[in-house]
DNA sequence: TGATAATCGAGACGGTACGTCCGGTCTTGAC
DNA sequence: GTCAAGACCGGACGTACCGTCTCGATTATCA
């Protein structure tokens, strides 16, 4: 059994090169912002040609989105064996952790202005980055639903869409913080609304 | 007392110049949204020389700003008389009346992806765009907590981030439509827990 | 009998707007040269508006030839008594000292570089720049013809195009310096030849 | 022994666009004249990129430069074999032919236009236009006096200003054709002057 | 071992738009 | 009718990036 892709012929891609991309990119936009974000400017940087950038992504975005899924790790959302709320607690604060670094929250912010531009880049970033937590989300609430923390009669689609949105609409707009203070609150009102009666001790 | 401006010195901007520039940046961000809007664009469609855009908005963000700020009127969210409830549901079905204009819609869309790239329009976003609708949203919360349509213990800033969040996360991300059904199930989800027992007959 | 031009109705010209203007422009020709050399920078630095400018000259080449008009005094080249030889000798020294002012030979290597964008101007630096100078030392020429200080076979067109295409040359490309040593020795290799043998001692 | 040029990294410069660049700044010269010139209607003609244009020549006046140093090769003024004279001669009357071509006639007025603002222009046109003329000038009369030709006591510098300068003297204030009347008088006046008694039979 | 092929860097290519400068004209209210 | 002020349309400037392309050189697989 042989897990290394089938070699294609000629010389292979350099995992150095790729890397510095990456990191040069990640570099570019702690920096200077998704203004300042460009294929130029990250070929530059990474001294690395741009067609090699290219070549591994059609666009500004695609290199943005490929750039949020590297980071990805951290932030879970999944109905482990804790309490939902705890869950949801959790995540929040694995959400306001990762934000605090300026290139994560960027590529976040760059990967949504770039999406009004790009329809194929809007899907992606809905198949890759918004319905994966919608879906955790879902489960999450559903699993609650079932060992009686969450009333039957809550609007999943909607819930999800009131926890979520207030995320990025701090982000985006920039009204108030995305800090301790918000995952806390968030949690509270949230298990506020939907939370069993008998459920919450 | 003189309601007149006082009268500038030199020669004064023509009405029909301005009209004409947003006239056109709305019918170009109606058919080629965000990624097709430049000043270039507005200029040539207008009739206009690119001068007498910049004489009046120091960036793309800016005329953007003032197109959202010319088509303001429909959405109002007051305490008018009507029940608390009641509002909030117009306020939402006149939100998503005006999204149903691409016009309108790509207005917001790229006001946002504009403002990633440039805090001083990030600032005024929200300080016309953001916080008034929020000011208005407080004030009938508030006064739903004198009524008592609304219970003491909601915490009202989190509770604008859902709703708001909502919309723009809808609107930004794309994964759902802003629609009626939306307007609806957000209305009834909101009030589940946050409308005191006894108020909702 | 009225010296006075016939009064004009409405608001007489204001004479120290025109001298701010001339003023301005031979400053901003002093210090910027041709390029800096702008309608828009004399109106700004003469504190002027710029239609108090076009209402006097059609062009910017119309301005600088009233600036060379202005300060045109100094140079002369007449057979006043003196031997030819030493007319030529004063004309060439004048210019000289007149070259000296950057504001004067600005002046004149603008004059020439804006006459080659406009044939109306070309053709009036003709009439009122070239011609009057040309006619000055035909007349000078002709006188010495008379006195037998200059031989009856010289080519006057073509010697005047020597001298003062000597001038220009040096003045537009700049290759040698248009100074005292060139006077003399353009004076000194002028009568060389074109001198009758017997009229220089 | 290898008379490739060190192969530059990169895709090397398309000759094809290089001479359009050329061919087409010939003529926009011819039919605008130095007003109509611009990099951006040279690119257009082109059918170019203007930083195809920057890439190659810094300012308009670089590439007005080359434009005289293609079209350089006709006008020769040598010591070959010839007597001074008749080289003279022939020089001037290349120079004349040369300058019936309204293109190549607007790109030496353009050129002296332009130096007037752009110093390192200037130097660019001493070095490459005036001074190689000079330089041939220079040698053809020492080697005139050698032969005896030419009278020893000759100023050389001013007697080439004298006669280049009438060329351009023409040919940028225009009061007179540089013709081939031009040529035979200019020539005639100059062996007047210059020339020995007894070596022009 | 040598042909084939994809990679690498570098950088040229045609484009689009940027934001600025200046040209020359026009339009105010005040004088 | 002039004045200062300043808006108007238009053309060009020189720059930044876009995404594509063409080079010579390098590094792999396959015959």
């Amino acid at each position: 059994m042989n897990t290394k892709p089938a070699a294609r012929p000629g010389r292979p891609r350099d995992e150095a090169t790729h890397r510095a991309i990456l990191r040069a990119a990640n570099r570019l936009l702690h920096e200077a912002g998704y203004g300042g974000f460009s294929i130029e400017g990250v070929a530059l940087r990474a001294g690395v040609a741009k067609t090699s950038i290219y070549r591994r992504w059609p666009s500004k975005g695609a290199l943005l989105l490929d750039l949020y899924m590297e980071g990805l790790a951290p932030a879970t959302l999944e109905p482990s064996g804790k309490k939902v709320r705890q869950a949801f607690a959790a995540y929040l604060n694995q959400t306001v952790e990762r934000l605090k670094d300026a290139g994560w929250s960027n590529t976040l912010r760059s990967l949504v202005a770039e999406a009004q531009n790009d329809p194929a880049l809007a899907r992606l970033v809905r198949d890759k980055v918004i319905e994966p937590r919608r879906e955790d989300g879902r489960r999450l609430l559903e699993h609650g639903m079932k060992t009686g923390e969450i009333r039957r009669n809550v609007d999943i689609d909607i819930t999800l869409d009131f926890v979520f949105g207030a995320i990025w609409y701090r982000l985006l707009l920039g009204h108030a913080a995305v800090d301790e203070a918000f995952a806390r609150r968030a949690t509270a009102e949230l298990f506020k609304r939907i939370g069993s009666d008998h459920a919450v001790p």
